[in-house]
DNA sequence: ACCTGAACACCGTTCAAGT
DNA sequence: ACCTGAACACCGTTCAAGT
């Protein structure tokens, strides 16, 4: 198609075919998968040397990134039509719903997407990148709605997604509870949660009733 | 103190000490830990062996669960108290916001509460039966006093108390979101999420709007 | 009885050597 | 330019050999 020079298209398409292995091979491996598979068994798979695909993904996040980058920007998309929605709270917890389902199919992308870093040096750095920007226009809308506390930032709901998508990933093994059904269960109680107003009762919150909290030091011996 | 045969006594209380070492040894590596601690590396601080280590623990999770079980101890005896508090559903919330304070002590020790089964084969044995049972007790009397909703058990409720357990460990690590604050809110949403009877408009759960469902194939590829 | 540490089969990661 | 795979420093776990 372009005007690349003709003696180098052949090696470039090796390698961008290598590449793709890879990434099928990791997908395979890690879609729905209960353990870790580890880089050297799907390069094996790939059927590449292990230097090939550390010379394609410097680190585990960068092949996560890249193998569900495709998937997230779909869904993003998809998102922006949420905003469209009559219902601002209800959208955004379809949305947490739809994104815990997304980020769980991969083992080790619940973790990924936890460590994402701004700077894109670790985690995921794009899908991490659209999400957060999706996920804070549902909420602000939410909140500017008034149907929404206003004590939460985006930044808590996605490491809010991140340990439930960890959950229901780490539910796959056994033995755990098996049930994607406690981490619906999960988020219909938080969509409610949501909604309401903080509770005023502050200090129901560290202390409730007549228990002597003098008796028990805190559980961190250090510090 | 009792009639053991002389002899063996230096024996038995030499491995006692070692014993107490390692567990020693394994609590200052693990707590408030960004990381994990090799087992070799907990063995070589403990001045021991690496076969002793393995013949006093055969898993990680023998050794945490000895780690935590006296403050478990504690923490479910007093929990106990929180049966007589006259407002159970804040009695709960209370119970949920210590267990994981407590969980997430020590590094590990989330995951391996999940992974805890009935038979002691895995995960936490004896701490993950105490945990269960003091949950179970608060959160039937919540119920039972019409202040929680019914479609919980507690089995979800420890799930979540896991995943936001790791999630406050994982947060110790650098680049993540610090704040044991975000835990906390989250708590408090779901506190008040807790007290809501189940949202009756079903709809919302997994559509808002005008969102077209048929565009983006489901996230599980597989299956 | 109890302890030790070499040995085994892994892991992530690097890098000299090849084409 | 790109790929390979031996090599390195680890990991959890076992087990023959010691006292």
């Amino acid at each position: 198609m372009t005007d690349v020079a003709a003696e180098d298209r052949p090696m470039r398409s090796h390698a961008r075919r290598n590449r793709e292995r890879i990434i099928d091979a990791a997908r395979e491996a890690l879609v729905g998968s209960a353990t870790d598979t580890s880089l050297n068994e799907i390069a094996r798979r790939a059927g590449v040397g292990i230097g090939t695909l550390f010379r394609h993904f410097p680190s585990r996040d960068a092949l996560l990134d890249e193998l569900i980058r495709d998937h997230t920007t779909a869904l993003c998309a998809e998102a922006m039509l949420l905003l469209e929605s009559p219902d601002p709270a209800a959208a955004l917890a379809c949305w947490l719903r739809r994104l815990v389902s997304h980020v769980a199919t991969y083992r080790g992308v619940s973790t990924s997407l936890l460590h994402r870093s701004p700077d894109g040096r670790t985690g995921l750095y794009r899908s991490g990148r659209v999400i957060d920007e999706v996920t804070r226009s549902l909420l602000v809308r939410a909140q500017r709605a008034g149907q929404v506390r206003d004590d939460l930032d985006v930044t808590a709901l996605i490491s809010l997604v991140s340990a439930l998508s960890w959950l229901r990933e780490s539910c796959r093994q056994e033995p755990a509870p098996d049930d994607t059904e406690h981490v619906d269960v999960i988020l219909s109680v938080l969509a409610d949660g949501l909604r309401a107003a903080p509770s005023d009762q502050p200090d129901a919150r560290d202390r409730a009733g007549t228990a002597d909290q003098g008796t028990i030091s805190p559980p961190h011996p250090i510090g």
